[in-house]
DNA sequence: TTGCGTGCAAAGGTTTTGCATGGCA
DNA sequence: TGCCATGCAAAACCTTTGCACGCAA
């Protein structure tokens, strides 16, 4: 998937900008166009998809799928920051969690060679019941 | 979250029926409503999702998410059948992917006892690449 | 100047909801 | 009879796309 030659907008790289600004956090379109009418720099939801769309496909940022109905999470691929992480969802409190999981590894071992497939984790959402929420 | 009285409909009962004739498949709402059109007996889009709602809130099916803006997936919930059962999505040929791993449940466990979070591992989806498409 | 990026508006798709009607118990 | 379920249509929601204009190189 080869990248795109691209203009260094400002659009583009004040997104871009955003999205470094704050490693491991996820935002939606709409966080982010909300970002951005807030600071006086509004950029339409077409921009932001498309731009998005295309750090995606280079790699620089994640996209991950949430929910059917729901927005897309994006966030920043530091490269060094994420890489021992699980996504996790809570079904009850909603909120996205972030796991630090030595074991990751070794369950992406696994799937790639007991069973022959390549798990992207950056792109999966585990969905269960958070700590928090199963001691309440 | 009590299951609440409800009325044996014929759709109702028929939607179930479907969804039971074909453990450990899944089926979109578009799929479900095709399928009882061809058969001459047409349900609203509106009552399918209601009662998949209700299905799923009782634990009869499972709601698989697949993606935004693509189509939730539901099966019928075996008990016995989808216990080993890991569900992997390929990013390349889109197809959805049952994966009989012993492992999942050692996953589990570590996930619990280590990091407090109970993994609905029938809800969530792997995403990656699967054995054919790496191979081509 | 060339061609990509942008905004606007409209379309696409899935899912949800309001309301009147129909069916189960 | 009293509710619940259904169908229809419209709405809600996220995301994508067409087109004309603007801006980077």
């Amino acid at each position: 998937m080869a990248v795109r030659s691209a203009y260094e907008t400002i659009a583009r790289r004040e997104l871009l900008e955003y999205l470094k600004a704050t490693p491991g956090r996820h935002c939606t379109a709409a966080e982010i166009r909300d970002h951005f009418t807030e600071c006086g720099r509004p950029l339409s939801m077409a921009t932001i998809y498309r731009q998005l769309e295309r750090f995606t496909a280079e790699g620089r940022i994640r996209k991950y799928i949430l929910g059917p109905g729901e927005s897309a999470c994006y966030a920043y691929e530091d490269g060094r920051q994420c890489c021992s992480h699980l996504h996790c969802k809570c079904e009850i409190c909603d909120r996205l969690i972030h796991l630090d999981c030595e074991e990751r590894r070794e369950i992406q071992t696994h799937l790639l060679e007991q069973h022959g497939f390549s798990w992207d984790r950056g792109k999966t959402v585990l969905y269960g019941i958070c700590e928090d929420c199963r001691k309440a």
